[in-house]
DNA sequence: TGTCCTTGTTGAAGATCCTTGACGGCATGA
DNA sequence: TCATGCCGTCAAGGATCTTCAACAAGGACA
């Protein structure tokens, strides 16, 4: 029922990497037991443990996961469909996130009021576009600030220094596109107890 | 470290269905407190565990971990200046018509009630998508059919012949990407969206 | 042959995850 | 006001994951 084999995927990945159970572990800080019995699907690994492991491969926990996704094309994409990947305060809707080998992401975008992508601004390769929808947003680009509203759009090499912010006191609304495909996406630490 | 803030992407998920902890957990064949300790980030989830979980949702590992991967002129456009590439019936308006190599084409598309690209389908080079923003449109891929609404989205590669036709009676409005850009700057040539 | 290194496996002990069964908070409604 | 129901949280203990430490198998070298 699973329909992915997590232990024969870490072994595909180690072989690739000619990583023995023991070196795999020592990059890793976990033992090679769990390696070994993570290996055999004598255990389901916990996603802390698996992820540490993969990091010292490198691979990213996306891509272990890659061959699960049905490698269905899809074409049609409800709104409660697309793939959040947005930080709780501002909803970045991705469409086609489980698409392989996608050339663009294109990206239904709401701010609400005093939403802000952050002061420090980002920078990444590329080039990225958009139409404001809804509402105003100041858009910042290399030093230069510009209020947007309904109807106007942007469009810019993304390496220049950029941010989007919400001074308005209504929900601002944009569909963008990117290329090639790049989202950043909010972090966090896991804590013991 | 970890980068991932795996309890707030499953609260983030579990909201976007609008279930509760109790009903999530009812269905994934786990507890409530489950979801509730995965949620604080007070535990890291077993990769079964969480499995169980998005297969009730439902959501893919892999999605799940979409977001995951690290990110890695004329720049503003008042409505007035979009470029219009449209026949007369329906208005398509290219954003950053004259940037010089472009590595997209981002238009906002309107299509009157009955406009229509032409039971002759389309089909070109490259991949294309993009968000409903208003009205209903029905679109064609591959002999497939679908009435998409606001919020809706679609994204294939523009090899498939595909067709974009409003059969209602109010106005849809659309924003769009295509890449590699299929419409050079306003001179002459247009070849299909 | 013998030693030394590496490999992957495994039982038992320890650490963490998951469930059981409670709790208080906040609604709805009798 | 009290009952009912659903919400999310939490302590304790059982279930599972992870480590520790030992083991056997194989290759390299003398």
């Amino acid at each position: 029922m699973s329909g992915f084999n997590v232990g024969a995927r870490l072994k595909q990945l180690r072989l690739r990497a000619t990583l023995s159970q023991r070196e795999l572990a020592k990059r890793a800080g976990v033992t090679n037991s769990t390696i070994s019995l993570i290996e055999q699907n004598s255990v389901s690994p916990s996603v802390s443990s698996l992820k540490k492991i993969l990091d010292a491969m490198p691979v990213s926990i996306s891509e272990f996961f890659a061959g699960e996704q049905t490698s269905q094309e899809r074409v049609f994409y409800r709104a409660s469909e697309l793939t959040e990947i947005g930080d709780g305060q501002l909803s970045w809707r991705l469409v086609g996130a489980r698409r392989p080998n996608r050339s663009m992401s294109i990206i239904h975008e709401r701010y609400p009021p005093g939403a802000d992508t952050g002061a420090d601004m980002l920078e990444h390769e590329g080039e990225e576009g958009g139409v404001v929808v809804a509402g105003t947003i100041e858009l910042t680009v290399d030093g230069e600030a510009r209020l947007l509203t309904a109807g106007d759009a942007y469009y810019f090499d993304s390496r220049l220094p950029h941010r989007f912010r919400n001074v308005s006191d209504s929900e601002c609304v944009i569909v963008s596109a990117n290329n090639p495909p790049s989202f950043s996406d909010g972090s966090g630490e896991r804590h013991h107890h």
